[in-house]
DNA sequence: TTGCGTTACGACTCTCGTAAGGATG
DNA sequence: CATCCTTACGAGAGTCGTAACGCAA
């Protein structure tokens, strides 16, 4: 056994089992990979892949087990090089950020800023996707660090801390008449809306509003991101609801925004990261000028 | 880095950072382990080990970090292999019991012979030893179950499983005075008590009752074992309070037990195991038996 | 001197890449 | 016939053991 079977491993389930995509994965040739899969279960004295002919098809029940343990061994390997480097203030390392579109416009851009300034050697990524699968990233180790609002809750793998409070607020135009209006979840159930897709950016709390009030939220149109909204707004096309934080009295100022905090119930935006992650001191600084940031934006 | 480096630093560890030693117990020369030590930690870039001259002292602050997750590497490493050969039904292990005299002698009995007539090829290791020190022998690695009473309680490592329930007995020769009074702490703390040593058998819970009764207890002899308390009492050198299960009827026909359970708080007797270590299934089937056992006592 | 660690060098083992070949759809 | 995996063989990298040396108690 050595640990390069054992990334082997890893690698081969990450190609959905090919052999000819793992082994360019780790810079080899095929033959290498097959006579290294083939020496390792020679070793272990039972295959760890159900085989169709020659290809591998699943894990065997002993090859689940032992990839769970091999999870642990690479995970702990990757600790070691990264404590190693952290250790050295080598500061070549990179930080790859996953989050949506609302958190990379609104509240990354100063954190991210300062961080660059600080560590210059550092490497960005701004992975942007959906919440559901900003996890995934977490857990495919494609990820540093997540920002999201939705579907941050129970999940023992990550260490999860809440960042800042935020409401929603309705934009229209500054002509529209529900200005004039007293604003209740009923007056904007009447109203065609525009907002985040299901999934993404408090959607779920402008959904339980309106269905703990027993009304229909008749959306017209969804998108991941704020300016999308706002600019169907400005075409007319109905009311949008979207994020305190998004409304820019300056840039927007030809949109009139509505405080729905007392309608929607607040989101909280959280942090997270990978529990048996080790978080190089740069990662740390970043969470901290995070949390600062967000603290800032609560107030 | 491979599996090799790690397992030496492992072995390093045991050792007392004694390279020599470490080498010797590795089956290598000791230019090896030597060698591989640097280029490990030239690979790494800082040094693991604090030196004095030549020799190793302690660990870096890097080395402590990265020494955890060597241990975790290295006990997945094991996990793996144990794994393998349970799959292959491969009977050549060995089971380590760690425990103390009193177990030993009144628990372990049948379920040992029962174990040992499935899985004959299993080497069966009784280690017999204070109850405080089967936990490290767990940690440690030298041991897959502990069987005890005592220091078995909150230790996030380890999975306990209560086994059976006890109390203790006050044994005393048949003429003895005692026989004829009615039993309480205040006149067991007037007699000369043999029972355990501290640590050992319920011995903490004997303490507890006297002291929460604001009573000393006089305490002329304490063993580990309950033979040896027996013999004394046989001597006339006072009372013995030792565990119910280990008053023999027969063999102890001429001792009267007089029973405590209304005056000392019962005990229970724990099986304990590495939550991180792989048990492989004759283990398993071990657990299994004792717990049926406990049962079986304690009705 | 003995114990412990380091360094140099040749032998050996292990693993890779090349290349040829078999199976499968 | 294209894809995927296996097997044979020679070249090269890596590791070990021997052995000689440095240092301290």
């Amino acid at each position: 056994m050595n640990l390069n079977q054992l990334e082997l491993l890893r690698v081969l389930h990450e190609t959905g089992l090919n052999l000819s995509k793992a082994a360019e994965k780790m810079h080899v040739v095929q033959s290498a990979v097959s006579r290294q899969l083939h020496l390792f279960e020679t070793e272990l004295g039972s295959p760890l892949f159900e085989r169709q002919g020659k290809k591998l098809v699943s894990l065997t029940v002993l090859g689940e087990r032992i990839m769970a343990e091999v999870d642990l061994i690479n995970q702990a390997k990757r600790n070691i090089q990264i404590m190693a480097d952290d250790y050295l203030e080598n500061r070549n390392g990179e930080l790859r950020i996953a989050t949506t579109h609302t958190q990379a416009k609104y509240l990354l851009p100063e954190p991210v800023r300062k961080f660059r300034s600080k560590f210059p050697g550092i490497k960005i990524y701004m992975v942007q996707s959906s919440p559901e699968n900003l996890i995934n990233l977490l857990h495919q180790q494609q990820a540093d660090v997540a920002v999201c609002t939705e579907k941050l809750d129970t999940d023992d793998k990550l260490i999860i801390s809440p960042c800042y409070k935020w409401h929603h607020i309705a934009v229209t135009p500054k002509d529209h008449p529900l200005i004039n209006e007293k604003l209740s979840l009923k007056v904007l159930a009447g109203q065609p809306i525009l907002t985040y897709n299901t999934g993404f950016t408090g959607r779920s709390a402008i959904e339980k509003a309106f269905t703990d009030a027993g009304l229909q939220l008749d959306v017209t149109l969804a998108a991941t991101d704020s300016d999308i909204i706002k600019t169907y707004v400005r075409l007319g096309m109905g009311v949008g609801i979207i994020a305190a934080t998004a409304y820019d009295p300056d840039i927007d100022a030809d949109l009139t925004a509505l405080d729905l905090g007392h309608l929607i119930s607040g989101s909280v935006t959280k942090i997270a990261y990978l529990k048996q992650h080790y978080i190089p001191s740069y990662c740390r600084y970043f969470i901290e000028e995070l949390l600062k940031a967000g603290e800032a934006i609560s107030l």
